[in-house]
DNA sequence: CTAATGACCATTA
DNA sequence: ATAATGGCCATTA
């Protein structure tokens, strides 16, 4: 596990329930805003499904990858009440600050 | 060390 | 409006 794969997560685990961040506002976060394509690579090796990584979306409002498909990342998503168009998420969950 | 890769982004066409 | 392009950065081969 690296430094730059910790302090992803650090930020990460405290998205809500409901809510989502995206990539470069994470990337932001740690100190690196413009390593927001990093941040992705990050979170695709994760393999722990006890972490929330289904919460970070891309800043256009398109949820993006993820490493089990992006059906599972919406049907999570949907799951916690989080309203999804056309692969694009309501912007009132986005959060923009930590 | 260099080169390639990808859950991205903003600009340009 | 959509599509291509160049840039960015940590990791890996």
């Amino acid at each position: 596990m690296t430094r730059f794969q910790q302090r992803v997560y650090n930020i990460v685990k405290r998205i809500p329930r409901g809510k989502v961040a995206t990539y470069k506002v994470v990337a932001r976060a740690i100190g690196n805003p413009r390593a927001m394509r990093a941040v992705g690579n990050a979170l695709n090796k994760n393999r722990d499904k006890r972490m929330s990584c289904h919460r970070v979306i891309r800043s256009d409002g398109m949820v993006g990858g993820f490493a089990r498909g992006t059906k599972e990342k919406i049907r999570l998503l949907r799951s916690e009440k989080v309203m999804i168009i056309n692969k694009k998420a309501a912007v009132k969950h986005i959060i923009s600050k930590f």
